[in-house]
DNA sequence: CTCTTAAGAATTGTCGACAATTATACTTAG
DNA sequence: CTAAGTATAATTGTCGACAATTCTTAAGAG
């Protein structure tokens, strides 16, 4: 259920189990989006040391989960429609490019595999009604598969180690299930044939029109639930 | 002459001002790339604890200038030429989107003064020629503004926060001081004149050409550098 | 009653020591 | 002489305590 970095490797230290299940906490929401940190508390909970769970703290900085301040502390980051604008744009830029790199070096194999992703993703897109599954772990997958497809490290640790995170936090927290899943599996396809085709220039359009489109589904939301709070108001 | 990353503010902590200096070290390359990094050593020469030296090197690996593993210990991050070409090709995203947004939301008197900036620029070049200041810091100057006139955060960060100071540790480490002064002074004002006139698809045109212009300097002198050498060893 | 100020409490930053893991060097068998 | 295994040394990870800073609370002046 909880899809995993693709970039990470095992936790060895007990600083990484922490960070990963404070990690999950956060995205899930368990610990609430703006709040503040406590170390001696969170360090008691989990039965550590501060040094320990600090080691954590700074590792959820790294992925843009928590933000810290001298002497001050840590508090979890807030989720704003701007920031989630801002997400979306930054993820068309980084992900457009990916794309883009993914057209001109992609394996065949990697490429024959993510066509065979789709594929089976289409079975189950057609049984469920494209309600659930391909809306969850297909889609990120799909984005996760042509992100590595870059063959691009810079990239990769980018946007799969740190913007990823956000963008689960956001997908959980703002329960977003948008009922795109049928137009969003055409545009996956389209961006599949562009890589087949070593279109480049191409697959980075797609990309970005993919991502964008999921942005203005926000925008056109937000301006309607804007639009109804004014109308109840008055 | 150490130009400074315009998102970051005074450092209070020891931590603060260790990680500076080490910034400062890597980049420079007094600590060589590559080079493997000795916790008790480096904090007996700072005369501080391991602990503080710790939170230091977790905020050098923030910037990706350090590498760290588990139980393995810190390598400095080594310069490579894929590195770099994959650096050029994370900015041309980044910034290019930047530029784009730039254009969409930067202040009138923003403008004016980046504008400014450019005609005094202009008699520097003129009096040198275009051979030093231009390219170093009214170079960083102009990239910076653009960046932070996207008024992003999200964009501001990972390209301020993380991505420049890899940027300058390739400059100083490989001495790029590639001769299109003149080139990329013409090239900035049109940058310039597409964000005034609003133009955010130009724009971003223009700001990748731009960085890539660059990216293929690179690639050209490598294969130069190839070629000579395999001249030499017949 | 409000604002300022000062003392106290709580939190973050820093330190040195110990435990766990990894690297090194030496011994020994083949 | 080479190679594997073991013992030792060095390095990293974790811990609890102390110092420095910030937040809270209460007292007092206006």
């Amino acid at each position: 259920m909880f899809l995993q970095n693709p970039t990470k490797q095992a936790a060895v230290t007990t600083a990484d189990k922490v960070f990963e299940q404070l990690q999950h906490a956060i995205v899930e929401g368990d610990m609430a989006a703006g709040s503040k940190i406590s170390e001696p508390e969170l360090a008691k909970h989990y039965k550590i040391s501060r040094s320990t769970l600090r080691e954590a703290l700074n590792r959820l900085e790294k992925c843009h989960l928590i933000e810290r301040k001298a002497n001050i502390g840590s508090r979890v980051v807030a989720c704003t429609i701007e920031g989630l604008l801002e997400l979306y744009i930054t993820r068309e830029a980084l992900e457009g490019m990916a794309c883009r790199q993914a057209a001109l070096n992609m394996t065949d194999e990697e490429i024959a595999h993510m066509k065979n992703m789709l594929t089976q993703h289409a079975g189950d897109k057609a049984l469920q009604d494209g309600v659930s599954y391909y809306q969850e772990e297909g889609d990120v997958d799909f984005h996760y598969k042509v992100i590595l497809g870059s063959h691009n490290q810079q990239l990769i640790n980018l946007i799969c180690g740190q913007l990823y995170h956000l963008v689960r936090m956001y997908r959980c927290q703002f329960g977003m299930h948008s009922p795109r899943a049928t137009r969003a599996f055409t545009e996956h396809s389209n961006i599949i044939q562009a890589i087949s085709d070593r279109d480049g220039e191409l697959a980075e359009l797609l990309m970005r029109r993919h991502i964008a489109a999921s942005r203005k589904n926000i925008e056109n939301k937000i301006a309607l639930q804007k639009a109804e709070q004014e109308s109840q108001e008055t």
